[in-house]
DNA sequence: TCTGGGGTCCTAGGACCC
DNA sequence: TCTGGGGTCCTAGGACCC
């Protein structure tokens, strides 16, 4: 019988943040959104002053509390990075770990209880993060990945647990009792539309969709929440997956720091996004069929006309020259760019890919691929990887005021020489 | 004045085919 | 009065996730 675990690190971003600050032990941390925007993160002091996730930060930061929080800026170097070394110290205990998001990770523990006990594997593995890393994580185990992450859930939600909570198959009572309890919106799987559904069918928590009929549920909502309703009852639909599944799509988007009118600078910003779109598109290994770009004007402003489009190209031949993707880019600009509008965001998507860039070529096709262009943009790579250089598209322009707001960004402490953290000894 | 970014999967509907 | 049916492919949009 398969077992899965799911281990998150509690409050991941508010705790990377704290992680080389001793001084902050303690004390209310969140971090915001790309631009400052919105709260992202809080750590367990940030959320018993009341600081909810989301708000807008312009909202909340004149309030009384500002003066007991401390705020960061997304720093996703650190983020990632830390990450990274959380997935390295669980794969040193646990034999096959399949990384979901940026702070869960998902653990394949079937088998484990013939030589410990669940819940004391939990605490073992909740240790040794702690230890090598620094940072907290909860651990729930169950038979499916949806337990699991009720499991999870409810090892936050009860301090009893410390963290740790696995349901058994020879504990039923106990998991029956945990899907009483939770609430039918906090079931992995169902968001705030579906919650509100089944609330108003008078299901309400996760006992009484794992005791729906799982036809009834296909026929009047999705395939999707029958399976949940199926791994509710611990019947396993969804697989674990070690090895990371290639992409099907990319996007590079952000909102300006500054609202943008010129269409020169709109220019550079998506010439900026093509460029990192491409780099991820060959550290991918792929090749892309169809290229996309989308403008918008804020759908908040108040005496603006909201304007948003997008446009795009199929292409004859796959690409992942970064000379390709910026000319579609910037032809489809031509097509759906409007004077006179204040501009928040932009984006470019990359699409329908393709494992190599040779197709059959018919004898009188006119189009013909780029020559040497896989070897540029190797090149490209190799050197902007290295830290020894910089290499850019002419396109992309520099220290623009459009770009992104990050005032209260932290150092790269585990990822940059000039900002490692120095330990002084009194 | 100020509201994230990056993904996935599924479904419905239209175009087209025989 | 009559106006098939079934299949495929594509796209847009909606739901979800963190």
């Amino acid at each position: 019988m398969p077992m899965f675990g799911l281990a998150d690190v509690n409050s991941f971003y508010a705790s990377c943040e704290a992680l080389f600050r001793p001084d902050l032990r303690g004390k209310s941390i969140v971090v915001l959104s790309n631009n400052d925007g919105c709260v992202i993160a809080r750590n367990a002091g940030a959320k018993a002053l009341g600081i909810k996730m989301g708000v807008p930060w312009f909202q909340i930061k004149n309030h009384s509390y500002r003066e007991k929080v401390h705020v960061f800026s997304s720093n996703y170097a650190l983020y990632h990075s830390l990450s990274q070394r959380v997935m390295i110290a669980l794969e040193e205990i646990t034999p096959r770990v399949e990384q979901y998001s940026i702070d869960e990770m998902f653990l394949d523990l079937t088998g484990i209880d013939s030589c410990e006990d669940f819940e004391h594997f939990g605490r073992r593995l909740r240790e040794h993060v702690l230890n090598t890393v620094g940072l907290p994580i909860g651990v729930g185990i169950g038979q499916t990945k949806t337990l699991a992450k009720s499991a999870q859930w409810a090892s936050k939600e009860w301090k009893q647990f410390h963290g740790v909570l696995a349901l058994t198959p020879d504990n039923p009572k106990r998991t029956t009792t945990l899907l009483e309890n939770q609430p039918v919106e906090e079931i992995w799987g169902v968001g705030r539309k579906i919650g509100k559904r089944l609330n108003l069918m008078g299901i309400k928590n996760a006992l009484q969709l794992a005791q729906s009929n799982p036809r009834f549920v296909r026929d009047n909502f999705s395939v999707v929440l029958e399976r949940t309703v199926r791994e509710l009852n611990g019947e396993s639909c969804i697989p674990f997956e070690e090895l990371p599944s290639s992409k099907q799509q990319i996007i590079c988007s952000r909102s300006f720091g500054e609202r943008i009118t010129s269409k020169e600078a709109m220019r550079q910003a998506l010439c900026q996004y093509a460029v990192r779109a491409a780099e991820k598109l060959r550290g991918e290994h792929q090749f892309c069929r169809h290229i996309g770009i989308f403008i918008r004007t804020s759908p908040h402003a108040v005496n603006e006309v909201y304007y948003g489009n997008s446009a795009g190209e199929k292409l004859v031949l796959p690409t992942h020259d970064t000379r390709d993707i910026i000319e579609v880019v910037m032809r489809s600009l031509e097509r759906i760019w409007l004077d006179g509008r204040r501009y928040m965001k932009a984006g470019v998507a990359l699409d329908d890919f393709t494992p190599n860039g040779v197709t059959q070529l018919s004898l009188f096709d006119e189009h013909k691929p780029r020559e040497k262009s896989a070897q540029l943009m190797n090149a490209l790579d190799g050197i902007n990887q290295s830290g020894l250089g910089d290499v850019w598209f002419a396109g992309q322009g520099v220290n623009t005021a459009w770009k992104m707001k990050r005032e209260m960004l932290s150092p790269a402490w585990t990822t940059c020489w000039n900002d490692i953290p120095i330990a002084r000894i009194k």
